[in-house]
DNA sequence: TGACTGTATATCAAACCGATATATATCGGT
DNA sequence: ACCGATATATATCGGTTTGATATACAGTCA
């Protein structure tokens, strides 16, 4: 699959016209947040591309009590280049995690630091997981966002519970090794 | 923390020395590929880089029936540099998975190239948990192995369950349909 | 007034990926 | 003996992306 900030850009698209800023923060908080990132260094070039190639159509728009914005909207083009981005078969999902590298590394490191890591690993997840249910209440629940949903649930949970074990298995060790 | 390609170096060196490629195919096969991800064209500039500063020692070897190599080694200065880096809280997880896009935006794809999307999911789930169960026999497993190798069971038999579920769903609806 | 926050666009150096080039060696086929 | 395929090994480079920064306008609160 063709998946590049171009791509998802047309993909956001394709559910409404939106900004760059507002893009920006369908990505940060919204649906898409859990499984795709993308900084405005990449969406703005991206945007002014995908107008300047007719798959996107642009209009600008004043607003009271808020500097102007460019408001971007898919075009028939736009859909059929997204429809063919995304009929291939999507690459491997890539998952990078600086604290499993700390913690298979956790002989450099103190019991305090480690289960400072859990924690936040842990507030990290949780967080998810209520960005998660924000956004089923949020949003009208097609079949994908439910899809999605569901998935991200499955997984965090079960992140979050084998977390829980591991840190009480770290304390009941710590209790142990200071009564000696 | 200060997570690049020169800490994951410095970190896979950590556990013994290697050369540019052998710490590649660390990256891709052992366990580190798990939450981990860097190419040649990171990795040969980091250890060059690394070396001149100290924090490597180089040593050109010979070897019979395959190319010369060179054989990096952490330094004491080294290890400093690498308990330094990550004594820090870790940045949150990144996740990015084109497989859920293509769910989001399940409208436009026909059902057929989602079912194999979901197959090919599958396999990539599968074949993960089958390179933890490598690991875990390979390595001799001391704590943050087997913490690591916990983690990504619970996470990826989460995921395949819950896929497993959505399939049979999907196959319900269709022989539904198809009735009709 | 001044500090801070939020909205909005834009730019750029640094980092990184993915592909390619180069070279050596083994092995199997013809 | 030669060719092609595969594995090992290092290196380079164009193109993409990040992360930080700059600029600007508007509201809020002290």
């Amino acid at each position: 699959m063709a998946m590049n900030v171009r791509t998802l850009c047309l993909g956001i698209l394709s559910t409404g016209e939106a900004s760059g800023y507002e893009i920006k923060k369908d990505i940060e908080e919204g649906m898409f947040s859990h499984f795709i990132d993308a900084s405005f260094g990449s969406i703005y070039p991206a945007l002014t591309q995908l107008a300047a190639e007719g798959l996107l159509t642009v209009r600008e728009q004043e607003q009271t009590g808020k500097p102007d914005k460019k408001v971007y909207a898919i075009t028939e083009q736009g859909r059929r280049m997204l429809g063919k981005a995304i009929a291939v078969l999507p690459a491997k999902d890539k998952y990078k995690s600086e604290f499993l590298f700390q913690v298979l590394l956790h002989q450099f490191i103190t019991p305090g630091v480690m289960l400072a890591a859990i924690d936040k690993q842990l507030g990290d997840l949780t967080g998810d997981l209520a960005r998660i249910a924000e956004c089923r209440c949020a949003e009208q629940p097609h079949a994908g966002a439910q899809f999605v949903a569901d998935y991200g649930n499955a997984v965090l949970t079960a992140a979050v519970n084998c977390l829980n074990d591991k840190k009480n298995e770290l304390l009941r060790q710590s209790v142990v090794q200071a009564a000696e």
